[in-house]
DNA sequence: TAGTGGTCTAGACCACGGC
DNA sequence: CCGTGGTCTAGACCACTAT
C-alpha cells in the first residue's frame, strides 16, 4: 500500500469537510461507523481521527460525539503593531482597548524564560519581578489573552514604584520615562507553540492546538546607553487572533529607484 | 487508570530527554525494548513514540532506528520586517537572501483559500493565478519555508508577463511598479495554525504542531486608487522561526508628551 | 537474513453522559 | 442501561537496510 489506511481514512474526512459536505457544528459519524464505512478497524479509524482532532478540525468529547469545529478563523481579531495613546496612558491594541482583566491579577518573583531572561539581560537563573494577568471583552468571564510583564530587578531599586500594585496614572511606561527623561522604544516578536496546560485550562484552547506568542521587549537609551526595561509576553489563540504590521522600506528599497 | 499508559511511557522518555540522560543525536532503545522496560504492548510503546516525534522531539527511521533529535530551540531565526533590494530586486529577509528553491516550483490557476480571496478584493469562488515554491538554505535538500503568491487575474490581463515563468529583472514587484509608475506598498499578518499533511510532508514538521503564515499583501494605488496587487503567504515551522518588527508610535504617542 | 520502524486487526475493556 | 470516544493487547505482516 502507497497511502496507510489510517491516512486514506484520514484525508476523506478532511475532504469532506472542506468541500463542505460536513458543515461547522455538525455532528460526525461514530468512529465504529467510520470503520465499517472505509473498510477498517476501529482503531484504524480512531487513529484517523486522532490526526484530524490534532489538525484542529474536529473535536471529539468522550459520549458525546464527534463533531466539525466551527472555527473563526474568519473573525480573526487582527492586533494592529503601532503604540497609542489615551488618558491612561500608552496602549498597543486598539481591537483590545476596553478589555478587562479576568480573575485577580499576580505579581512576585520569579525565574523568567531562558529567551526571556536573554532578551531581558539577565542571566537565566537570576530572579525577576513578573506581572501576570488575564484578559478579556467586558463582560465575558474567560480570558482571550494571557499577559506576562517581566522586570529586571535593577528596575526596581532604582525605581521602586514599578514593583508596586498601584503604579500610577500611565502605569509603568509612565513612571519609566519621568525617570529616565527619554522616551522607551518597543520591538516585538512574534512565534507560536503548542498550548501549554496552563493556557488550555485558562484559554479555553484544544489541547496541543497553536498559541501566538506576541513578546514585546521596551528599552530605554539615556545618555546612548541602551537598558532593556521590561519584556512582555502575550498569549493568545493562534486561530483566534493574527498580528499584522506594515513594511517599512529600507533604504536600499527607496522609491523612486535609481 | 487516570493516565494513560501510553502518555505514562511518552513522559517517561521526554523526562529522560530533558534531563539530559538522552543526549541529542544518541540512538534510543527499539521500539520493543521500550514495550518490554513499561509492561505494555509494541503497540502501546509505539504510539508514545509517535507522540514524541509528532512533538519534534525524537527522529524515527524505518529500519534504522529511532534518535534523540537536536532541535533548534534557542536559535529561533528571526525575520526583519524590513523591505530591502539588492541587485536582483526587493527582498523581505536578510537571513533568507541567500536561500533556494527546492524542488520545482508550480504556476497555474486555483481557487485561494478564503481569507486570501477576500484580502486580494476577489470573490471567493473566483479563480486566481498562483506560484508555488519550497525555499530553504543553500545545500539542504529539505525546504525550510514554503511560499505561496497569488495573482488576480485582471491584473494578468492587464501585465501579462506576471503570470510568465520568467518575469525579468526585478520579478513581478519591478513590473508592476514599472506599469503603474507608483511605489508598491507592503503590509503583513501573521498567524499560526496546526501544520497539515502537506507541511508534514515538505518541512519535516510532526503531525499538528504549530506553523507561522506570514500573509503579505502587496497594494498600489496609482491615481489614488487602492488596488491589492498580489497576496504571498509563507508557511514555516513556528518553532524555528519567530517574526520580529519595529513598534511604531502614533501621534496618539508622540514623545515629548505633553 | 535479521532486525528495524510502521501498519493493521479483532476483540476486550473502561469512563462517562444521556436516556 | 446503552452508546460514545478512548485504551490496550497479542500477534501478524510489511518495507526497508545493514550485514
Amino acid at each position: 500500500m502507497a497511502e496507510p489506511a489510517h491516512r486514506r481514512v484520514a484525508d476523506a474526512i478532511r475532504a469532506a469537510i472542506e468541500r463542505g459536505e460536513l458543515e461547522p457544528g455538525a455532528r460526525m459519524s461514530t468512529v465504529q461507523q467510520l470503520a465499517d464505512l472505509h473498510g477498517v478497524s476501529k482503531e484504524t479509524a480512531h487513529r484517523a481521527v486522532r490526526s484530524l482532532v490534532a489538525e484542529g478540525l474536529i473535536t471529539a468529547t468522550r459520549s458525546r460525539g464527534m463533531y466539525v469545529r466551527n472555527r473563526p478563523r474568519e473573525r480573526v481579531i487582527v492586533r494592529d503593531r503601532t503604540v497609542y495613546r489615551d488618558e491612561l496612558g500608552y496602549f498597543f491594541d486598539r481591537s483590545a482597548q476596553d478589555w478587562r482583566a479576568i480573575g485577580t491579577p499576580t505579581r512576585g518573583q520569579t525565574v523568567a524564560p531562558a529567551h526571556v531572561a536573554d532578551m531581558l539581560e539577565v542571566g537565566r537563573e537570576e530572579v525577576v519581578f513578573a506581572r501576570d494577568r488575564a484578559m478579556g471583552p467586558p463582560g465575558s468571564t474567560t480570558a482571550s489573552q494571557l499577559s506576562t510583564s517581566y522586570l529586571p530587578m535593577w528596575l526596581l531599586t532604582e525605581l521602586p514604584v514599578v514593583g508596586k500594585a498601584q503604579t500610577g496614572s500611565g502605569g509603568i511606561y509612565d513612571r519609566i520615562e519621568e525617570h529616565f527623561q527619554v522616551p522607551i522604544e518597543w520591538s516585538e516578536m512574534v512565534y507560536g507553540r503548542p498550548a501549554n496546560d496552563e493556557e488550555v485550562a485558562k484559554l479555553g484552547i484544544g489541547e496541543g492546538l497553536p498559541v501566538l506568542v506576541v513578546t514585546r521587549l521596551a528599552a530605554v537609551a539615556p545618555g546612548g546607553r541602551r537598558q532593556v526595561v521590561e519584556i512582555n509576553e502575550t498569549r493568545m489563540s493562534a486561530e483566534e487572533f493574527a498580528v499584522a504590521y506594515p513594511v517599512q522600506r529600507d533604504a536600499s528599497a527607496a522609491w523612486p529607484r535609481a
